[in-house]
DNA sequence: AACCATAGTTGTATAATACAACTAAAAAAC
DNA sequence: GTTTTTTAGTTGTATTATACAACTATGGTT
């Protein structure tokens, strides 16, 4: 029980940087990421990775369109649908963020004893696994259930 | 880096279902058992244990005493301090989240192979420091960069 | 008595998130 | 070709968590 606290608590203080660097916040940067690894990203695949309502996925996209790092056009094969681009400057930021990321994640590596990193990466990946494995069997096993109400699984 | 991502996700995941059991968010949850912990715990107490700002802690504990959770008195002590205490229906309600929570991280546990639980608890626990680590070091080390703007380490 | 520090609250604000309802376009059914 | 259904994304509304600044009231120090 204690590890979920922690785990929370862990990401919180990850996120407490929430204007993690640039102004750009840790969402926003996974969204840059995203997108910079495609030319063109439609919206409905950037909501499916998210794994967030399609409500959020505009809303935390459009902070990015005000401050022009992302920029929106119709899809070509359906004027329904939105694609996304980084502007230069997006590329710019994103860069940034990407530098300030890469070192504080070399800094937690350095900060675990080089002989437990391996299975310490190996077992953070088996914990959430089975994390986002309960959660959905937790959603679909409950279903009608009064005491929990679910969202659908990612 | 996706590993931070992926944790973001999973913690989202576990939080996704904010209305968690019988109504109460994961940090109410935590709050209830923090103090169901103590015959009665000092404001000041929770707020360290939560590491986040004064302000929150009054913010988060509200909810729960309007809803008759907890009751606020006065400290002995001190007329400026408050201690929070359980009520019947908190205690109740604690106990039905603590079993919900308890057959979720047993279903956590029951998807991970058994002969790699203990060495992905460690690996987790490992790394968990690692990353509160980095994060207070991160906050302390670039005291005054402008390039990242940094909250008080937890 | 005056000044400083502390405990907690309140005003204000941001970020993330979701549900319901909506518009407009595309697909399916007839 | 028309009608109905489905889909992509937006908007209204709302909750939760969070923090900074400023505040009041109380306690501690000088």
């Amino acid at each position: 029980m204690s590890i979920i606290s922690d785990l929370s608590k862990a990401v919180r203080c990850c996120r407490q940087d929430e204007v993690f660097c640039e102004d750009v916040t840790f969402t926003q940067f996974i969204i840059l990421d995203t997108v910079a690894g495609n030319e063109s990203l439609d919206m409905a695949r950037l909501h499916e990775i998210l794994a967030v309502d399609k409500s959020t996925t505009t809303r935390l996209v459009a902070p990015l369109i005000r401050r022009n790092l992302i920029v929106r056009e119709k899809a070509g094969h359906d004027s329904r649908a939105a694609t996304l681009r980084l502007t230069v400057e997006g590329k710019e930021v994103w860069e940034k963020v990407w530098q300030c990321l890469i070192s504080f994640i070399r800094s937690i590596q350095e900060a675990i004893p080089e002989k437990k990193r391996k299975s310490a990466l190996e077992g953070i990946q088996v914990f959430l696994c089975a994390l986002q494995n309960a959660s959905a069997m937790r959603c679909a096993g409950n279903a009608g259930s009064e005491c929990c109400r679910c969202a659908d699984p990612a």
